[in-house]
DNA sequence: CCTTGATCCTGTAGTTGCTACAGATCCTAT
DNA sequence: ATAGGATCTGTAGCAACTACAGGATCAAGG
């Protein structure tokens, strides 16, 4: 590999922050919950970052996007740092939190049929009568009411 | 209309709570946040609550249910309240909740691919390679990275 | 009538995943 | 040297609840 762009390994939060698009703040809140590491500091206290920070913080950003929890990126996380992670136990993880995704589409595509069905019938004229006020006052909203997942 | 089983309008909060299923808690916090009335009170102070806080405690929860926010039931409670709301008002805004529920299944439904599609090429070994981490190092997570409207 | 235990009251803290602000310090360029 | 940006810290705020502590009150049994 040659040097010709490497990227800088002597970043400001604010590098960092345009490098990855994280915002500022999140950033340290990151640092503080332990998804990023304490970097070093300068003499004066300010936080200097270099490229394995880049590559950390785009893990947990692109984890994030996936909708993983934090406390799931944690469990990610300290895995691949302990160095002796396995396909196996990734997977593993992956798989419990594509179940909760699924979960989740299925909650909202029962909240969408019955919001659907119910708008379908509302005449969208100036009378008060109203399905959708009906299915509120008296239907039974969601048929399973358990818990909400979906949100 | 029969008072042979009429719902007895002398309720304490807990009363409240079992006929409707809802957190006794949440009705107090229900109440702080304007979506319940202020109910009358005994002499001592408690709650006393009748057949309308039933009916309204259930609007609120089932909208919850679906997925409406504290704030669009504010709007639906105020519209109705007035008095003279009109279904095309109603409509309008369980239209615009439905768009945000079906960005949000599309969001979780572009998850599930990315997840499913790499999970599918996990090898379940206890090699360290790993199709997931390498989407999460490398990968492009999501297509779109705009915000996290789907949690 | 009195006690005991259940229920009620209030305010407040905790949850998740950030984001934003205030006030102090520091860095950089002129 | 100084002005104005950037950084530092702690803390508060958002949604939508849930739970707890400490005190007051109610209801039933003795």
């Amino acid at each position: 590999m040659s040097d010709s762009h490497a990227i800088a390994s002597d970043l400001k939060r604010s590098d960092l922050a345009r490098l990855t698009g994280c915002n500022l703040e999140t950033i340290r809140y990151y640092e503080n919950v332990g998804l990023m590491p304490d970097p070093p500091r300068t003499a004066s206290g300010h936080r200097r970052y270099g490229a394995p920070h880049v590559e950390r913080l785009n893990f947990v950003m692109r984890a994030r996007d996936l909708g993983f929890t934090m406390e799931e990126i944690r469990g990610l996380l300290s895995l691949v740092d302990r160095g002796s992670h396995t396909c196996a136990e990734v997977e593993r993880m992956g798989r419990h939190h594509l179940d909760v995704v699924r979960a989740k589409i299925r909650d909202l595509q029962m909240i969408e049929a019955v919001l659907a069905g119910t708008i379908a019938r509302c005449t969208g004229t100036d009378t008060p009568d109203c399905p959708l006020l009906d299915v509120l006052s008296e239907g039974q909203a969601v048929p399973e009411r358990v818990a909400r997942t979906s949100e």
